[in-house]
DNA sequence: ACCTGAACACCGTTCAAGT
DNA sequence: ACCTGAACACCGTTCAAGT
């Protein structure tokens, strides 16, 4: 893209460039750490900006949810293209898929938010991210399915939901790894096809 | 209990029990019907009643709960007692849940709520709720696992932790009927004992 | 063009004042 | 003993006023 503004306004630019980084720093501090429920409203204080600054940055929270997830989001799904070629097709899908449960149980209400961006019709904030997660997690569950071990009655959708539901009670209870971990491994038996 | 209060203030009783049950049933139509998203203020005034009063009888929002609740909960806790005699130990567990994440998902929030009543040390309101479904699971998961066919390093933590969690998916998006027995059918078939 | 912060309509919760 | 509703401290969101 070519850059056509002025060059008279660029500090202006600039600058409203640099408030943009700083609420998404301080959001992401005050959405990941121990206490994860801080007010909008708050998220700008920390970001020494006023409220106003922060809505016309971000319209609303999924706004800001799907800029600050943007690039741990992208990274993961150049993750699952590069386990395309691996040899596993389903421990390909299974490790991508718990990769994913942490990845959306990060910042708080993601999960709420992912799956309403599956649901919802218009363009929520985070529906570039749904995208980008249907597509990768596609091509795995579809490799995944070709060996045979994976139910084929599966759509990528549902696996959405799967992933969501876990990343939720990850949400509702950060500490508890261990039992997550455990619900998870009954969740991946139950994708794996079961002897007729 | 011996009734020990002086005669003359049985109708000031009596009309305290009508107000909770006119909280009550404001609550049961507001947080099931369409919009569930409604304020304990505008249930009061549906009520009726002044909101001091819905917080007098319910100091906070699991106590609500647990009040709307409290019977269907035991009415499904007696059902199971009466699978425990069926002749399908497998299918008894898995009809019982279903019902159970049925049950969870009708008030907005219950799924939340019962989640951190089996997480919280203290007394949340909710905590009756959860032993008497604690008890009814766990009655019905150990026959299951007698037969054989059903994974034995499961507890019932774990169990309500998956029923939460498909009961959040379905509070989500309650037209997704379809989507969730899919989702479900996969969890239990995790259940299950994989071949060795 | 961009930022500010007072202001709005809400929320859950409390508590002095009433009967 | 029980009820009331104004009041409090919050929340997300808007918008006139500034530079």
């Amino acid at each position: 893209m070519v850059d056509l503004v002025p060059v008279h306004d660029r500090p202006l630019r600039s600058h409203a460039r640099r408030n943009r980084e700083r609420i998404i720093s301080a959001a992401h501090d005050a959405l990941t750490g121990t206490s994860r429920d801080t007010s909008l409203n708050e998220i700008a204080r920390r970001a020494g900006v006023g409220i106003g600054t922060l809505f016309r940055h971000f319209p609303n929270r999924d706004a800001l949810l799907e800029a600050l997830t943007a690039e741990a989001t992208s990274t993961l799904c150049t993750a699952a293209k590069r386990l395309l070629v691996s040899d596993e097709p389903v421990a390909a899908l299974v490790g991508w898929l718990r990769e994913l449960v942490d990845h959306v149980a990060t910042y708080r209400g993601l999960p709420a938010s992912l799956l309403l961006a599956g649901t919802g019709d218009g363009e929520c904030g985070l529906a570039g991210s749904y995208r980008a997660i249907d597509a990768a997690a596609g091509a795995l569950l579809v490799r995944a399915q070709r060996t045979g071990q994976v139910r084929h009655d599966l759509d990528v959708p549902a696996l959405i939901c799967l992933v969501g539901a876990v990343a939720w009670l990850l949400e509702q209870d950060p500490e508890s790894t261990e039992r997550i971990d455990h619900v998870m491994s009954v969740l991946v038996d139950g994708l794996l096809t079961a002897p007729r």
